[in-house]
DNA sequence: GCTCCTCCTTGGAGCGTTCCAAAAACTGCT
DNA sequence: AGCAGTTTTTGGAACGCTCCAAGGAGGAGC
């Protein structure tokens, strides 16, 4: 099936069928109308590669993943990719993954862009001082970060999760219903995210005069020393405990346990991300939902914009987790 | 950068740059050495357009996603997505995901063999009587299934987990370490992966003389049901448990705690999955792990025959879960 | 030195689309 | 009806690659 033989059946140019459908405004409505029932009925679609050819733009937005990163590597990776895709296709845009293992990654990212494999990409999982954001704004490719390098220095677009209001959000809830003591269990310092929600705590805390003092405690793993961390927390008294994760929330609902107190009715716990394990916990976790739907969205509504040639600074996009509340408050 | 390019730098025709990268044979050793370093100094890569516009194979295998099915959707998808898009990478495919909402989905598989967007077709989350794969087939498109129809007529390639499998070795085990009550907490009858499970259960119970009367329970729900049904295996005095699903086992842990027992000391339980949460339960959770990494290599395998033009009768290739033993047992 | 044969290399054509410039069909006005 | 100006339609060329059939180089045999 190709243009020719649409053009054939409806007695027209070639040409004119591809006007039908890329300037329709150029055709004449009987002639448009004519096409386009010519078009319906044989059923007929643009052949990609040979409009990719022509018009050197394959329409397709690479998704590098780093093998071997198994499971681990993002929880939410699986929604995100859900909605970028869903977004892109909108738009006439398909997403193609492509592995890009980190020692040679740039090299991956060369290769598709040489190959015209990809128009654009969309990077995730970035972390402090990640080369591809420089890197690809330098040779002037299109691309959109899920998450922000937390150099100070971005140099392009980007949309992340404002882990800072988040956790505001969670105090100043806790703090309505009365809790003073409300303490932070994170991350050591240095992770950009774990920082930002640690600050957004911070700030919470303060803007509404309540103590912060021995009230944030740092883990440097999941399971064992959240707990630990969180045993600290609980002696120094805290009422309510917010955790950068889900995972070191169970470290706190493992505490709790062992003392023989129950989440939620003696102690508020939050959590942060609203993995699936939040709701199989008892009681139910509550916890900071990040909106992932939207995060894709906004990020292929920035791609949109610089594939479509409009020029405008970087744009920073943050939105705001949402506080699931369940019985752990 | 194009082979003609390429050619000049070597001193040979365009052709010859061609047959020096998909059939080096046909050259002079000295010849293909010379047209090698051209394409290496120039760093040269085929442009996949018009490699597909004229071979008329995209090299791509799409992927559907159904849009809004969110997180629910297969927990496991992201690990297989990085399963298939690293074996297809290392053959020369790549991965392209469509969105495919279910009350359109052929067309949407049309849609793609139209604009020849993809060569081949991965599927995933196929259930009972799902009309893809007797589409595809009719078509002549080749396609693999994660997963089987379950209605005994598969007409194409699949690769599953073979739950029956897991659960018989969770019995061994168990069995091994001296239980004889040993119980099933399933989904209601009638799901294929869900009959499946149980009749592994079922199977290595018999064949080792265990009583299987009263010992196999159905949850039409995760949390609540779960512990209600959970309750009335423990009535019936199991001293073990092996679960459907993680979300039920975590239904067993709760009928445990509210009677006071502990999950592993006085009951052993046995999950399916082992998600993220096995490891965040307390004690942490026995589980029979999937081997999703090893299920995304072998549907690429079995999908390459086809791409190749192998002929050979459907294969089904059924992996088994490995039983990842933790405290709970 | 010539022919014949084999092995290697080459130019032309075409995949299906869009760009471009020119032709054709209209329109309104004399 | 004829003309200029505008709108609509058209055919040729090109994107970068691989297929195909034909050309050239080199070696064996006379």
């Amino acid at each position: 099936m190709t243009l020719e033989m649409v053009a054939a059946r409806a007695g027209v140019a070639r040409q004119t069928v591809s006007n039908a459908i890329n300037a329709p405004e150029l055709l004449r409505p009987q002639t448009l109308e004519r096409v386009r029932r010519a078009i319906d009925e044989l059923n007929y679609r643009p052949h990609r590669a040979a409009q990719a050819l022509r018009t050197r733009a394959s329409r397709l937005i690479g998704y590098g993943i780093r093998p071997g990163a198994g499971r681990v590597a993002s929880p939410v990776l699986d929604e995100f990719l859900h909605a970028i895709s869903d977004a892109a296709d909108r738009a006439g845009y398909r997403v193609v993954l492509f592995s890009a293992p980190q020692d040679e990654e740039l090299d991956r990212y060369q290769q598709l862009l040489d190959e015209q494999g990809a128009d654009a990409f969309v990077l995730s999982g970035t972390d402090r001082g990640d080369p591809r954001q420089a890197w690809l704004h330098k040779k002037g490719v299109p691309f959109v970060a899920f998450g922000r390098t937390w150099t100070g220095r971005d140099v392009g677009d980007w949309v992340d999760i404002d882990g800072a209001a988040g956790t505001a959000a969670a105090v100043r809830h806790l703090a309505s219903l009365g809790h003073r003591g409300i303490g932070f269990l994170g991350w050591p310092r240095g992770s950009g995210a774990g920082d930002d929600r640690a600050r957004g705590w911070h700030e919470a805390m303060r803007a509404l005069g309540l103590p912060v003092r021995n009230r944030r405690v740092e883990s440097p793993g999941d399971l064992g020393p959240a707990t630990e961390a969180a045993d600290r927390l609980l002696d120094g008294g805290a009422t309510a405990v917010i955790a950068a994760s889900d995972a070191l929330a169970v470290g706190c609902y493992q505490a709790l346990h062992r003392r023989g107190r129950t989440p939620g009715r003696d102690v508020a716990v939050v959590g942060f991300d609203d993995s699936p394990t939040a709701t199989m916990l008892w009681p139910p976790l509550s916890s900071l939902a990040q909106p992932i739907e939207a995060v894709g969205r906004e990020c292929v509504r920035l791609l949109l914009d610089r594939l479509n040639g409009v020029e405008r600074p970087a744009e920073h996009v943050l939105l705001a987790p949402e506080l699931v509340v369940r019985d752990s408050i």
